[in-house]
RNA sequence: GGUGGCGUAGCCAAGUGGUAAGGCCAGAGUCUGCAAAACUCUUAUUCGUCGGUUCGAUUCCGACCGCCACCUCCA
């Protein structure tokens, strides 16, 4: 299995640290707004490698975690008359509905910036003993020129940072690139003590500090956006690195923009699409399938029109799955000799499909690829099933349980869509309007046949006459 | 100015030093009382442009053109 790694830039075998666990950490949200679809990328890339690693056999520990104290956060606080941290509860509550809602599974662990204070304070403090760090009017500055590795991952020159630079520089620095680690209260800002003053934590510490309580000082994957790479990443190698003298991160993976009318979607862009907005419009499945369909490391343009293409990629399957469901468990009766040879082509398409999945999604979590398995698979299933009719039951039992499990990989086939108490019911009563329908039809009453039809459809249920009678289904 | 990336059919998107997965759309067909839906088939001699390396390049190298991102908060 392989990761592109951002620090190597390159494709490297993945190792486990500890083969018994894998720990990744994810980036989350500051959570000063619901978040967009941008981020929900992120989260979903982040929600299927856990998923496939966990299908591969490893166990996972995946920490994700919330910023919920920050700039942002306070000065959109004060917009809204509530309290910071008011706000920054409500959006991280709203914030694990979308989550859910796009069917991203709960870390383990998502822990919140406000509630590792005292594991800040002593990373810093471990820094500023280190001579790694300076306090000046109560804030406390990472010294970059103690750590001689800064710029390994963003593959900045100390001289590259400086020029044509658009940071204001804080002229009480020692070095420009230096950034601040605990930032020393300004009048009526939430506040903690420290032995600095009253202030609150830097943006970076606080992964540094709650990647490693809850994974350790070395974790295995550290994920979040692109955007993330310079300086966030760049900063908590430094913090972490130098404080414990040992490997932050091994593999760091970096999920690609999403962008919408050809520029990146961000907050300050003002050009993003909320995720809950978003699912308002299309179903989970459908949204996930818009969202996978691009390699993670390639930028992807948000759009009805490739939604569009979603939908109807995801019809084709849900079609195919549909027709293979009733086959399910069947049990393994033995086809006749005949008919295996028969449908050996189909049995090597599963067989095919399974390990090109793997194969793709052992590369880099190439889930554009892994998605071209499938759809090849279904091409097949769609002639064999016109060929073989239910004879061979057992083949196509086998290949919906491969097709239910590599999908339920990538979280686009919702198996359990139906699971309702009044399902039952209105199958009944369906099934009897269908029969009357084929009494009026054998007596050639296309009037009635028709008025069934159509007033079936005006409830959003679609019949479709086919050569074994009527069937039908509910269309939105 | 520095750093990184991208440019594959009408659209989206994989991929490979040996001749282009998959999806959407479109066209044709099957089915049908008519439909709808579904399914099947067809659709890039060609991978931004120009050079180079090679028996052979879309894939490697160089130049150029176009687009994007990071260097400030953003996943």
């Amino acid at each position: 299995m392989k990761i592109y790694n951002s620090l190597s830039r390159q494709l490297e075998d993945f190792v486990p640290l500890n083969p018994e666990q894998v720990s990744i950490y994810s980036c989350g949200p500051t959570v000063y707004d619901y978040i967009h679809m941008g981020n929900a990328r992120t989260a979903l890339v982040t929600d299927i490698v856990r998923r496939y690693l966990v299908y591969r056999g490893y166990k996972v520990k995946l920490v994700q975690n919330l910023t919920d104290i920050d700039d942002k956060i306070i000065n959109r606080a004060a917009e809204l008359g509530v309290s910071a941290k008011q706000l920054a509860h409500q959006n991280g509550e709203a914030f694990f509905e979308d989550s859910q809602r796009l069917g991203i599974h709960c870390a383990d662990v998502h822990p919140k910036a406000t509630e590792h204070i005292p594991e800040m304070i002593s990373l810093i403090q471990t820094l500023i003993d280190k001579g790694a760090a300076y306090v000046i009017d109560g804030s406390v500055y990472y010294r970059v020129n103690q750590f001689a590795e800064y710029g390994k991952l963003s593959g900045r020159k100390p001289e590259d940072l400086l020029a044509g630079a658009r940071v204001e520089v804080d002229e009480r620095k020692e070095d420009p690139r230096d950034f601040d680690m605990w930032k020393a209260a300004k009048p009526g800002e939430p506040a903690w003590e420290s032995p600095w003053g009253k202030g609150r934590p830097g943006w970076h510490i606080e992964c540094s500090a709650m990647a490693m309580k809850h994974l350790g000082e070395t974790i295995d994957i550290h994920a979040g956006g692109e955007d993330l790479l310079f300086p966030h990443h760049e900063n908590e190698i430094a913090q972490s690195e130098l404080a414990t003298g040992r490997t932050f991160a091994r593999y760091w993976m970096h999920i690609a923009f999403l962008k919408i009318d050809g520029r990146r979607m961000g907050k300050s862009e003002h050009n993003f699409i909320l995720l809950r907005d978003a699912l308002d419009h299309y179903p989970t499945e459908v949204i996930r399938h818009f969202l996978i369909s691009a390699h993670y490391r390639h930028p992807l343009d948000y759009n009805p029109e490739s939604l569009a293409k979603s939908e109807g990629a995801l019809r084709r399957l849900n079609n195919c799955l549909d027709a293979l469901k009733k086959y399910e468990g069947g049990k393994d009766g033995v086809p006749s000799s005949n008919l295996d040879r028969e449908t050996l082509p189909l049995q090597e398409a599963i067989q095919t499909m399974k390990s090109r999945f793997v194969e793709a999604m052992d590369t880099d979590f190439n889930t554009a690829q892994a998605l071209g398995a499938i759809f090849t698979l279904v091409g097949e299933v769609n002639r064999s099933l016109a060929t073989f009719d239910g004879a061979a039951a057992p083949v196509f039992a086998r290949a919906y349980q491969v097709l239910t499990e590599t999908c339920g990989v990538l979280g686009i086939y919702d198996m359990d869509a139906e699971d309702d108490n009044n399902v039952e019911q209105r199958d009944q009563l369906i099934a009897l309007l269908l029969d009357v329908r084929q009494e009026a039809r054998s007596r050639k009453d296309w009037d009635t046949s028709d008025k069934i039809r159509d007033r079936l459809k005006e409830l959003n249920i679609e019949i479709q006459d086919t050569r074994d009678g009527a069937t039908w289904k509910i269309i939105s």
